[in-house]
DNA sequence: CAACGGTGTGTGAGCGTGCACATAAGCCCA
DNA sequence: TGGGCTTATGTGCACGCTCACACACCGTTG
């Protein structure tokens, strides 16, 4: 029989020709009975179940892929620093969501973080060597050099944000000028009449698209002079931006920050100047971290959608392993006004 | 010539057969070169490294692993909710070291966030399945099914905290005693004379063992009607236990909390109950996350070393896959004291 | 000059699956 | 009774690689 495993010898793991031997089946039908591909009689069924059991069998990861072609693995890039990996605020809920919409299809993430030229390359292998079926890239830089991989390789896959350049990969996004336009003009609805931005780097299409909302909800009333623009994203920014801020106009009753950390930096700065938010000085942020949360007071600031996001992200992938031709296929998502003390 | 590729009809992708076809020598003599194995002639090597190029070729890392038995994965495990995986100020730092160890040994980390009891079958599965050839476990559990499924299997691993019960895994883990008995002491050689702790929860091993330093720092002035445990280690629990430490004695002048999310949590309670902190009351965290230095006042608080813990992990599962008997292996840390503003 | 050891190369046999195909058994209906 | 359909099962081969072995070549040595 061809049911009996070859080289009886040396230490094996435990594969199908065990689970045949013991169940008395051919390996097909054990196969057909794993991957629920029909045909498998009822007492078949049963003797494969036992003797899965008695034998300990778990399907080899590697040979399954080498014969289906397929890893049943979706990359999530991330690509920033270790460090930003862990405080941007956005990636964790993105990353669950993900991971719960490809594991009901019986996918598993892979998360690779992408920080040095080194890893670039390590990554780039990855993906060529047929190690993931598809690709999740969330913040993704212009030019990113792992656009262009993904789409030679015709790697199914979907983005955070929409891209720089040319790029046919679906992607997903909020829209920030209105989101922007939002808080803001709430933020004016309060009375408040010298509001200052503090705008994260400009080199950022998200820091720009925010600005632009801000402007919008201010008017008449906008001051250039009064917005700044960040080296990064950090609260040591906040802090520095809000204290030239003050400098310049010592007036202002009101910021918004392009994001949570800046805004704890300029409630930082504030304190440290003697001003009381929100009594005398209205913050508002963007993003709703664990930041805004905590900070005291609570930061108001706008929510995304990350889960959405990452269960979007998902089924565009998954979908494009389903055939679909989802090229230039794009999302855009509600967000919403956390109000909390700080405005 | 067995070196022709069998089947040159439909798309296939790019096999070690293409560069054997390319460079003019057969398949054997691309893979010693692949894999440094030696006997590689100088003109072969360069027939190859240009073929290579020509033709595109990355090696299949399914067909490698199904060929060698083993994958050059390494899972880091991390059994925690994927809300704790974003806020444990400690995991980042292990696996970034982890990573950087394990690529330089050009192996690649695999992330498992074990948060349910479904992704525990799929995790056991992932590690039963020759998925991975070693696993790094983080924030592991007493009883934790995952120990017991990792030693059935004989994975090489290591583990960060000392394992709760039998167990013969590798661990790293730093002394707690020692550290909090360290940083206490700095707080009663300031003067403090009415100092509490909020020990976080105390089926943990390692909120305990800080208990013990603390007693042990304090001598005499110990008061244990001023140790109060918390449901978690989280924020609004500090907040929580110092409120009720401040009714149970207002003339506190001194509190270590077991985390530096609690002691941020017990220094908003402070400002609440307008107490300043250094002045009326000086406070002392532990884990210096990236909250002890964003807080205001800065947090003064213990540094674990996870970058190191992180590395130590990585290569002791490294050397477990050289063959080394690691079982019952263990390091001890040692940690530092940050001292900053808030004591 | 034959024997030998080191170097370099090619080839067959696996690694553990899934899939296509061949085949068999059972049933219904002409 | 025989042909066709559905259901159920077994078998060869491909997936792309590594590894052990066989062998060929070279210079050295007794």
């Amino acid at each position: 029989m061809s049911n009996e495993r070859p080289d009886a010898g040396r230490a094996r793991r435990v594969t199908i020709f065990d689970v045949a031997a013991a169940s008395g089946v051919s390996r097909g039908t054990i196969s057909r009975y794993l991957n629920g591909s029909g045909y498998v009689s009822e007492g078949a069924r049963l003797a494969i179940k036992d003797a899965v059991e008695e034998v300990g069998y778990v399907p080899n990861t590697a040979a399954r892929s080498l014969a289906t072609r397929q890893t049943k693995n979706i990359a999530f890039v991330v690509h920033e620093s270790h460090n930003m990996f862990y405080n941007d605020p956005n990636l964790g809920g993105m990353l669950t969501a993900a991971n719960r919409v490809l594991s009901e299809a019986d996918f598993q993430l892979v998360i690779l973080i992408l920080d040095t030229e080194q890893t670039l390359s390590r990554i780039a292998g990855h993906l060529r060597g047929g190690y993931v079926d598809g690709a999740i890239l969330v913040s993704v830089r212009a030019e990113d050099p792992l656009l262009r991989i993904v789409q030679e390789l015709g790697l199914p896959a979907a983005m955070a944000g929409r891209p720089a350049g040319a790029s046919s990969i679906p992607w997903v996004d909020v829209d920030n000028v209105e989101a922007a336009r939002g808080i803001c003009a709430r933020l004016v609805g309060t009375g408040r009449k010298r509001i200052a931005m503090i705008e994260g780097p400009e080199a950022m299409r998200a820091a720009r698209e925010r600005l632009a909302g801000f402007t919008s909800a201010l008017g008449a009333d906008f001051d250039a002079n009064l917005v700044i623009p960040t080296p990064d994203w950090g609260h040591e920014a906040g802090f520095a931006a809000m204290r030239e801020l003050l400098r310049r106009d010592p007036d202002i009753d009101g910021v918004f920050a392009a994001c949570d950390a800046l805004a704890i930096g300029a409630m930082d700065a504030l304190r440290e100047a003697g001003k009381s938010v929100p009594c005398d000085v209205g913050v508002v942020g963007f993003d709703d971290s664990l930041w805004a949360k905590r900070a005291f007071p609570g930061l108001s600031t706008v929510r995304q959608p990350v889960e959405e996001m990452g269960a979007i992200m998902a089924s565009l992938v998954l979908r494009q392993l389903k055939g679909e031709d989802l090229r230039h296929a794009h999302e855009i998502v509600p967000t919403s006004i956390v109000w909390r003390d700080s405005a």
